[in-house]
Formats: C-alpha cells, sequence, structure tokens
DNA sequence: TCAGCTCGCACCTTTGAACCGC
DNA sequence: AGCGGTTCAAAGGTGCGAGCTG
C-alpha cells in the first residue's frame, strides 16, 4: 500500500494516535512537495493512503455555515482574486466558519483545501476573465489541517473556527504546509470534517466535505481588478496604510474613488449593482463563444445551508458529483459522502435540472472526483 | 514588445515579552 | 507569588512600483 513512500510510513507508525494523524496529513503533504503527480485524477494522499476503503458519511444533520458571508459575496460579486507568492500569502478574507450538530463527545479534524474548478487558464482583458488556455496541472494532497485537530465535536461548535494561517502559494518547494496554486487560475475552498475514530482515521473515518460558492477566486501574483484591490485595502487591516488618500503616488480622485466604491451598500442594492459586470465577466469567462449564462442569478448563500443527499440525487440531471471518499478513489462509486450546495433545497430542486447548481460557473467540475 | 512575475520598500497590525501596580 | 493591565519592540502582513523574464 505504500509502497516506496518512505515519509509517509514514518508517518504512519508514529506511536500517539492523534499526533500519527496529523504526521500523516504532514508527511502526504511532504512527499507531495518532493514527487508532486500530476495526474489530475490521483489524489496523493488516496493514491499512497488508501485506495479503496468505502468512507461512511457523517451525521447527515451536521451544518456548516461560512462566516463573514457579507464579505466574501461582495468579493465574489466582482470576481474575486487572490495573491500568491513565493513565500506564501494569506487568504483574504479569512475563512471562517462555524458548525453544529456534531457529536459532542466524538473528535473530529478540520481540514482545508483548495481546488481548480475548471481546466482553464485565465487572462484579465478589457477589465474581463476569459480563457486564455488550458490549465496547468494541479498538483494535488497539499492540506491545511486546522491546528486545533483534532478536538471534540463541542469544543469545534464552541466557537466559529478560524483559517487565519492558511497560506496560497506558486512554490512547490515552498513549506508543505501551504497551499500551492497555479497563477491564473480558478479556484475553490472546500471544507473536511472527518471524525476522528483512531490512527488511520483521516484516510478512513467517516467524513464530510463542504463547499462554498462564496469562496471562488482566481489566483494571481498581482491584481488585476482594481475594484478587489481596492477592497482589499478597505477590508484588509493589514492594508490600512494604502487608505489613506495622501499615501504615496495615489492621486486624489482615485483614493476618491475607491472610497466611494467601498461605502457600506444596502447588501441587495450591491448584488444588483454588480450583478451586470458579473454575468458579462462570467459569460467571457466561462464560454469562448460568448453565450451569456441563463438569466436565473442568485448570490449564493452560505448562511442557509441545505445538504444533499446522495442517495437521492439524480446524477443524471445534476452536475454535482458525490464525493465518493477521503481521499477519493476514482475507481469505486462510493455516494456516502454529502457535500453542502446552497442552491439544493427543497424548493430549488427542480430548477437544478434546468440550471448548474453552481449558478455562475457552469464548468464546475470542483467537486468532480478529484478528491 | 509585453504580460506576468519577483523583490525591496514603506506602512501598518499583531504578537508576546517585559514591566508595573495592586 | 499571582494576576491583570500597559508599553514597546520585533515579527509579519499589506499593496506599490520598478525591474526582470520568457
Amino acid at each position: 500500500m505504500l509502497g516506496d513512500n518512505n515519509i509517509f510510513q514514518h508517518a504512519a507508525v508514529a506511536s500517539s494516535a492523534y499526533a500519527s494523524m496529523a504526521a500523516f496529513t504532514a508527511a502526504a503533504n511532504m512527499y507531495n512537495s518532493f514527487y508532486p503527480t500530476t495526474n489530475p485524477h490521483i489524489d496523493p494522499i488516496n493514491y499512497f493512503g488508501c485506495t479503496d476503503t468505502k468512507r461512511e458519511q457523517l451525521d447527515s444533520k451536521v451544518c456548516v455555515k461560512l462566516e463573514g458571508i457579507d464579505l466574501w459575496k461582495r468579493f465574489y460579486s466582482i470576481g474575486n482574486e487572490m495573491i500568491i507568492t513565493k513565500l506564501g500569502r494569506r487568504l483574504f478574507p479569512t475563512f471562517r466558519a462555524s458548525i453544529s450538530e456534531l457529536d459532542p463527545n466524538m473528535k473530529y479534524m478540520v481540514l482545508l483545501d483548495i481546488v481548480p474548478i475548471d481546466d482553464n487558464r485565465y487572462k484579465y482583458q478589457e477589465s474581463a476573465w476569459i480563457i486564455s488556455g488550458k490549465a496547468e496541472p494541479h498538483i494535488y494532497g497539499r492540506y491545511f489541517v486546522h491546528p486545533d485537530s483534532p478536538q471534540t465535536g463541542a469544543q469545534w461548535m464552541k466557537q466559529s473556527i478560524q483559517f487565519n494561517k492558511v497560506k496560497i502559494t506558486n512554490n512547490p518547494m515552498q513549506n508543505p504546509n501551504q497551499i500551492l496554486l497555479n497563477s491564473m487560475h480558478r479556484y475553490i475552498i472546500r471544507l473536511h470534517i472527518i471524525q476522528a475514530t483512531d490512527d488511520y482515521s483521516i484516510r478512513t473515518g467517516p467524513l464530510s466535505t463542504f463547499i462554498f460558492d462564496e469562496t471562488v477566486f482566481i489566483a494571481v501574483t498581482a491584481y488585476q481588478n482594481d475594484e478587489i484591490k481596492n477592497l482589499k485595502i478597505d477590508n484588509n487591516p493589514f492594508a490600512k496604510g494604502f487608505r489613506e488618500p495622501t499615501h504615496g503616488k495615489k492621486n486624489s480622485s482615485k483614493s476618491l474613488k475607491r472610497l466611494q466604491s467601498s461605502l457600506p451598500l444596502e447588501k441587495s442594492t450591491k448584488y444588483e449593482e454588480h450583478h451586470s459586470r458579473l454575468c458579462k465577466s462570467d459569460s467571457s469567462l466561462l464560454s469562448p463563444d460568448s453565450i451569456s449564462p441563463p438569466l436565473h442569478h442568485t448570490i449564493p448563500d452560505s448562511t442557509t445551508p441545505t445538504y444533499i443527499n446522495h442517495h437521492e440525487q439524480d446524477l443524471n440531471f445534476s452536475p454535482i458529483y458525490p464525493h465518493h471518499q477521503f481521499p477519493y478513489n476514482p475507481y469505486t462509486n462510493d455516494s456516502s459522502t454529502m457535500m453542502y450546495n446552497p442552491y439544493m433545497n427543497s424548493t430549488s430542486r427542480s430548477t437544478m435540472n434546468n440550471f448548474p447548481a453552481y449558478g455562475y460557473y457552469p464548468t464546475n467540475n470542483y467537486n468532480t472526483p478529484y478528491f
């Protein structure tokens, strides 16, 4: 099973049950940094861990809510960008979530990773993102394990979980705990909750994966869209130094424009304001022939999460495929793991058959079996 | 030529050690 | 001795912009 993966072997035989789980992830990340796979269908942890173990799902009542949803939506509505650097850059907005309905006495691990949502590379041209070619292969298997992992459900549910230390990089030789991304590619954040039942539960314990549409972003080495840049400056405390109208070479009109654009607006108004721009941007982005997406737009709302029961789901109509197991094994067909999708609820289910689940991103394959 | 990337910089927040008073 | 509050320097997170690269 382990093959010649000595790093993994050493981690797997760690004496402490939970230390070995963390060590496993670290080792997998380390291994992947040295021996990256570019095969889009093989998750390295899965590849070197378990290839054919069926995963149970967590209790279907388990609920995850994305915190700071309003800010995420504001970035989402413009077309979020995240800076990546060789040394690693933090995510902003910070990914925060609150979990409910876990077993208070059971121990869990919480992991975060970032996966591509399509096979395209993009470029920013004439104030819009357009496809510029085929994507570079994504290196799978880099996860950020929440430093509090593992802890009991009661502890996880006590307060919101913050992933403020997560860093993204474009340097494969950077710290393996940083998530490796390609510039000018589009990604989405995933959250994984794994029941920590024993030494190897990271590979075998019940798992649920949660995806939040609002976290879609394009990785860049420099901001392309001024609106995004200004929104970051106005909301990130570390960028406060760039808010001052007289700062550096910023001219007053530019600063004034930025300040105006950042004024708090009534939520619905703000989204509607960006709506037309988003449609234009996405249509050019997602369809080379510039066909606009269906006029069925809603701002995703992860504050009202609904879950998919994959056993009930009609895969012939829905673009959503189950996360088979953690790690994903492309050669099994286990639909046990549920996944969060804000569009899927009792009232919108019928719409699903006609409209892609993730609205603005009909080419979504970020929930296809990579994992 | 140029889009994309790197690096040093100024400016800022965060962090934690040291100090102080109760 | 222990605790809580304050101060302050170091560490680290920002975007900027010039220069580099393929």
